[in-house]
DNA sequence: AACTATTTATAAGA
DNA sequence: TTCTTATAAATAGTT
């Protein structure tokens, strides 16, 4: 839609990537945007620029955790649907976010080197990064629709609280201890296991 | 790109949903294929169709979760710089208090001493486990009665956030559909109206 | 699934 | 990067 007919392969100069994908990124992700409101679906596009520079659009209808989420859910056969491989790269990234692993990592301090120490501290310092982030799904919104999407995860926390309270007052014991990354673990692995 | 304009907001009926995300979404996958081949970039498009269908399509330089691996990677601050972006002046004009911690404070590393290091360590240690109790309120309960408090707060949080949704809609007669940039351009606009 | 009148995206150039 | 414009491409409504 051009000038010309441009064939469909890498464009050989660096400039011209980067001017190729300015343009077409804004006409993709609009239309992304549009599908996603006109269709009322769940969407998820993550693009890294030539220069490495990230963007990502998602639909309304929920945020990017939570398409992830369904997308990580997929069972074995939807996926090998898509000749997709092992999830055991998937499950690295999710665990990277679990914050409730390897607590005890982060409460004891080394004293030896500061080369040791700084290890430590950047550790900390993502898995802080990772604890904010995961409260802001609770607590931090500033439109309407981030309003909304908090609104939607505290209705399901709801829900699964209530339903789960059901639970332990019949049968009165079974510790309960869940967090949305550890349900992405539990289900990465049940799919991994009927590989 | 049809006999007429279409309005960009949720089809109305189900088979039109259906029928527009069968059209479109070719065109969206054909379009981010190209892109990904024209600028030799990562890229993910995940797609769940009205029904619950999913596809997802990848630029051909790295698998799905090459990808997602990426994107889990990014820094929070990265992940959040768009919204911040966008945001940040709609911060000033509203006040909005923020629960969260000062993030500059947190991501500087002193070098120099073992004496600084332990200090900020320390520091950081205390604002983790905080954040961590704060997430308990939300997601951890082993008891009935724990169940019972985590439920009174989800509660009290969900009020909250429907009563504040009321004063956003109502502030916000914005373009529903529009975004984001172009809701921040109409809250700033009428902000200063309102000033 | 096809068709086609229109709208939309965009390649090249400035 | 931004804009302009000729042209290619996508698609809404229809068959």
């Amino acid at each position: 839609m051009g000038r010309v007919k441009l064939a469909i392969k890498t464009i050989e100069t660096a400039v011209g990537r980067q001017v190729t994908y300015s343009k077409r990124r804004a006409g993709l992700e609009k239309k992304a945007q549009e599908l996603a409101t006109l269709c009322d679906i769940d969407l998820l596009l993550i693009l890294f620029s030539p220069a490495g520079k990230p963007s990502w659009i998602n639909g309304s209808k929920s945020p990017p955790e939570e398409v992830l989420m369904r997308f990580a859910n997929l069972s074995p056969q939807d996926r090998a649907k898509r000749k997709v491989e092992a999830l055991e790269q998937l499950k690295r990234v999710f665990k990277k976010l679990d914050h409730n692993v390897n607590v005890e990592d982060y409460t004891r301090v080394p004293t030896n080197s500061i080369e040791e120490l700084h290890q430590h501290l950047q550790n900390l310092q993502l898995q802080f990064l990772h604890l904010q982030q995961r409260l802001r799904l609770y607590e931090t919104y500033q439109t309407l629709e981030e309003a909304n999407s908090v609104e939607r995860v505290l209705q399901k926390r709801l829900e699964e609280v209530r339903s789960r309270k059901q639970q332990l007052s019949n049968l009165c014991v079974a510790p309960y201890n869940e967090s949305m990354e550890q349900q992405v673990l539990f289900l990465l692995r049940r799919s991994m296991q009927m590989l």
